[in-house]
DNA sequence: ACCATTAAAGATATTAATATCTTTTACTAT
DNA sequence: ATAGTAAAAGATATTAATATCTTTAATGGT
């Protein structure tokens, strides 16, 4: 559904709307470690980020990357649309040319409500409030995150 | 989620099981024609799918692909094993190396249960009650099953 | 002014997926 | 037997995605 490039910077400006601002810039060292992602590609993919504004850098010491007030207004689907372009979530899941509820193919109306349920939460939330939810909730991007207590019980 | 290769695998399974019988093999041709898929890399996968016990072919004059009662039991499953192999259903949708229950990214608890619903469907049924339900609901798999009046109304 | 730091940009490399081509083998009908 | 047909197998080609490398530009601290 997504391609890893995308994968990347979309868990790379989540992770820069909660650990970065202004004067904490963050670089892509820092991010690529933090993420487990290749350094350079993800480099690549901060740029093409930053040509379309959705995040905001800085060169030189204490330079980095981070999100100001405008980027963190935008949406995930944003990023979808600068990395990947919008087809990838168009498409048919078992590859038919044409595939909607007139003319379904067999798992259409199991795909249909995810793509509609998923692609809402993309498009309708900002990052800010994505941010707010994963931290509510204990969501997971980044390694420090990681709950590693395999067991709990007694 | 699925690779080209297991798209065209799977409609490809389900067009000989609708289309097909012992005594009515299908040539790679017509099957490449009415999936619109590459004809030579379909060859390749219906080989595959050969191998693996999931199609029967034979050679020679009135040869072809086609589906015994055996290969109408198996599951799209099997096939998805054949072509992508389990991973892709694994992975986690944004790319975390460990995405579950306990440590979910911000989207698992949206994608976790769609992944649920069609895996259960592509392990649970065979390709027999598929086309079945095909059949009685009017899905779409190839070219021909196309509704293509684009308006009904007055 | 100079140096160290860090992103930007452009070029290149690698890999995996997709697709095609060629030769061989099996089978059928005549 | 022979010719024609169609899949099997193996080799090759193309493309897109992923990844890296090198050079340049901007910035800040000394």
């Amino acid at each position: 559904m997504l391609s890893n490039a995308c994968k990347y910077a979309i868990r790379s400006i989540l992770y820069l709307a909660i650990n970065s601002s202004e004067d904490n810039k963050i670089g892509v060292k820092i991010i690529a470690e933090e993420l487990e992602t290749p350094q350079p590609f993800l480099a690549k993919l901060l740029q093409q980020l930053t040509r379309d504004k959705l995040v905001s850098s800085t060169k030189g010491p204490n330079g980095g990357f981070y999100l100001n007030e405008k980027n963190l207004n935008n949406a995930v689907w944003d990023v979808i649309i600068s990395i990947d372009g919008t087809d990838k979530f168009d498409n048919c899941f078992l590859g038919l040319a044409k595939c909607d509820d007139r003319n379904p193919c067999p798992v259409h109306f199991i795909v249909s409500p995810f793509k509609e349920k998923i692609l809402g939460s993309f498009r309708d939330k900002t990052i800010e409030e994505y941010v707010v939810e994963i931290q509510n909730t204990n969501r997971v991007i980044s390694l420090k995150d990681l709950d590693l207590f395999e067991d709990e019980g007694s």
